[in-house]
RNA sequence: GCUGGGGUGGCCGAAUGGUUCAGGCGGUAGCCUGCAGAGCUGCUCUAUAUGGGUUCAAUUCCCAUCCCCAGCUCCA
C-alpha cells in the first residue's frame, strides 16, 4: 500500500544508521536470513531470530512488497557430522530428523515458510564453482593441507560489516592448533580437505576431496536463488562476524559486485537475566517450554514484542503476561462479532485511521514493535470503550475486524476465531439447560451447570448479546 | 585484555533536553452483571543502576564507578 512513499527505514549493520529502505527493484524484495544447522532442535533463541525475521517479511508484505524469502538449512558441518557419527546414522538421515523437526517448529510458532529452503549439501557445484571463481581472481590459494582458503588480505574491505580492523584481531583470544596450514591465521576454509575424521562425508569435486567450509554455501546459495545484488540479508549478532564478513568477502571478490545492499541483525536472548546456556540450566528449546505447558502464541509474542535489536530477557513470568496480552486481543476479535448498536458517528472510523497511522509509522520506523503494539493496544481499549456503550454497528464491527485482521497478518497471534471447532453435544445440552435455568431464575442450578461446562473446558460468558462460549485448554 | 550494546515501576518493556516517563501483565477499588467472565474507569505509595558535571531544565548530553550481555574464526 505504502510501498511506493519508501518510508521504511531500517538500521543497516553496514552503516551503523537508520536508513530509508529503498528496493532494487520497485515492489520487490529479495531477503536471505540465515537458517539452522539441522544438529538439534532449535531453541529460543533461534526463533527469536526466524521470528524477528518473519516480522520483517510480514511487514514488507503489509507494505505491499512482493518478497521473495530464502533461508538456507545447513546440514553439513563439524557439528552434523560429529552428531551422525555419534549416533551411527548416515548424514543425510541425522539431518533429514532434525530438518524435519525445524519444519514442525516454525508451523507451531506460526513463521511463514520461506519461498526457498535450500541445502549445502543440495549445492555443492553452485559452491565449487564460486570457489574456482575466486581462485581465478586471486582471492584463494590452497593449503598444505590440500585445503582451499580465501586469504583475506586481499580483500580490502573486509571488516567493512563488522567494523573488525583485522590487524587487531587478538590472537591470544582462541587460536586453533591445526590453522598452521594457513597463509595468515584469519584466513578461512572455503573448501576443506578430506580427513579421516569426516569419515564417509565428502564430494570429489575439482577442489579435491572434501566438503564446503561453512561460509562458502550462504555465499552461493543467495546469489542463486536472489541474484548477485540483493536488497536483505538477517542474522543473529553472532553471525556478522565473521560469518557475514566472510560472506561479503567472498560474493564481492568472485563478482565484483556489491553483495547486499542492507544487513539487519537481532541481538541475542538472555534467560532470566543470564545468557542461555545448558550449564545455567537454562536453556530452552521450543519443544521444552511446549512440553511446560505454555502455549506457542504466546512464546510468540514474546520473542516478536520487543525490539530485534535489544537484548530481549526472557523470563517465565514474562511468558505468562504475553499468553495473556493475546488474550486481550482474541476477546476483542470475540466481541466484535456480537455488535449491533445504531453506529457510533463516526468514531470507529477515525480510531481506525488513527490505529492504522500509528501502527504504520511505529513499524516503519525500523519495526518498532512495541510503540505499535502501544498504539494497537490503545485502539481496542477505545473500541472496547464503545462496545459497551453498544453503539459500534455490525458494519463498522466488521470494518475493525477486518483491519484487525489485517494487523494480525504482521503479529500472527490472533488467529481466527475458533467457530469450526464444535461443541460436543453434551456441551451444548448444558448450555441448553442453562439457559432455561437462568431464565427461569434459578441461579442454583444454572451455576451448577456453569461449573460443569468449565470442566469440560467450555467457558460461557453471558452477554447482552446472548450467551457466548469459548473453548480453552484443559490443564 | 580490546571493541561494542545495555541497566526504566511488583514483572516485561517503549519514549524523550521541559506540561502528568507509552503499552502489556499482575495487584487493588469502583461501574456493569443474579453471580461470574469479558469490558470500562481510578489507584499501584520516591520507576529511569550509583556518584558527579553541563543546563533555566536530564531519565535523556558528558565523566567516573558498579553490574549484565555480546564479538574477538564456524554459537540466532
Amino acid at each position: 500500500m505504502n510501498a511506493a512513499t519508501g518510508s521504511i527505514c531500517f538500521c543497516n549493520t553496514l552503516t551503523r544508521r537508520k536508513e530509508k529502505f529503498v528496493p532494487i527493484e520497485s515492489g520487490k524484495v529479495g531477503l536471505y536470513t540465515c537458517g539452522p544447522t539441522v544438529y538439534d532442535y532449535a531453541h529460543i533463541g533461534n526463533f527469536r531470530a526466524f521470528l524477528f525475521e518473519d516480522l520483517l517479511k510480514r511487514w514488507l508484505e503489509y507494505r505491499g512488497y512482493k518478497v521473495t524469502h530464502v533461508m538456507n538449512l545447513t546440514d553439513v558441518d563439524d557439528k552434523t557430522i560429529r552428531g551422525s557419527q555419534k549416533q551411527q546414522v548416515p548424514l543425510e538421515e541425522y539431518t533429514a530428523h532434525y530438518t524435519k523437526a525445524f519444519f514442525e517448529d516454525i508451523k507451531t510458532l506460526n513463521i511463514e515458510l520461506a519461498d526457498y529452503y535450500p541445502k549445502a549439501t543440495g549445492h555443492i557445484p553452485e559452491m565449487v564453482k564460486l570457489v574456482k571463481q575466486l581462485i581465478q581472481n586471486g582471492y584463494a590459494y590452497k593449503g598444505q593441507d590440500g585445503s582451499i582458503y580465501y586469504a583475506i588480505s586481499k580483500f580490502s574491505n573486509y571488516g567493512k560489516l563488522s567494523h573488525i580492523k583485522v590487524d587487531e584481531l587478538k590472537a591470544g583470544a582462541r587460536v586453533k592448533t591445526d590453522e598452521y596450514t594457513k597463509e595468515e591465521a584469519q584466513d578461512f576454509a572455503l573448501w576443506k580437505a578430506w580427513t579421516p575424521e569426516d569419515g564417509d562425508v565428502f564430494w570429489e569435486t575439482e577442489l579435491g576431496k572434501g566438503r564446503p567450509g561453512w561460509h562458502i554455501e550462504c555465499s552461493a546459495m543467495s546469489m542463486k536463488y536472489l541474484g548477485e545484488t540483493f536488497d536483505i540479508h538477517c542474522g543473529g549478532i553472532d553471525n556478522m562476524f565473521p560469518h557475514h564478513e566472510n560472506e561479503i568477502a567472498q560474493s564481492e571478490a568472485a563478482t565484483s559486485k556489491k553483495f547486499v545492499n542492507y544487513w539487519l541483525h537481532n541481538e541475542h536472548l538472555l534467560v532470566e537475566g543470564r545468557k542461555m546456556a545448558k550449564k545455567l540450566g537454562n536453556f530452552y528449546t521450543l519443544r521444552d517450554l511446549l512440553g511446560k505447558g505454555y502455549d506457542p502464541i504466546a512464546i510468540r509474542y514474546l520473542l516478536l514484542s520487543s525490539h530485534y535489536r535489544a537484548q530481549f530477557n526472557f523470563t517465565f513470568e514474562a511468558l505468562d503476561a504475553a499468553g495473556a496480552a493475546v488474550g486481550r486481543l482474541r476477546n476483542f476479535a470475540r466481541r466484535l462479532e456480537g455488535a449491533d448498536g445504531n453506529g457510533s458517528g463516526g468514531k470507529v472510523a477515525e480510531l481506525l485511521r488513527g490505529v492504522q497511522r500509528s501502527f504504520g509509522e511505529a513499524m516503519d520506523d525500523d519495526l518498532n514493535v512495541s510503540v505499535a503494539l502501544a498504539a494497537l493496544f490503545d485502539f481496542v481499549r477505545e473500541v472496547n470503550g464503545l462496545l459497551d456503550a453498544d453503539v459500534v454497528s455490525g458494519s463498522e464491527a466488521d470494518e475493525v475486524d477486518a483491519v484487525m485482521k489485517r494487523f494480525d497478518g504482521v503479529l500472527g497471534v490472533v488467529g481466527e476465531v475458533a467457530e469450526e471447532e464444535a461443541l460436543s453435544k453434551e456441551a451444548e445440552e448444558l448450555i441448553a439447560k442453562r439457559e432455561a435455568a437462568r431464565k427461569a431464575k434459578d441461579w442454583a442450578t444454572a451455576d451448577a451447570l456453569r461449573t460443569r461446562l468449565s470442566e469440560l473446558g467450555v467457558v460461557v460468558e453471558d452477554t447482552a448479546q446472548g450467551v457466548r462460549w469459548r473453548l480453552v485448554k484443559k490443564t
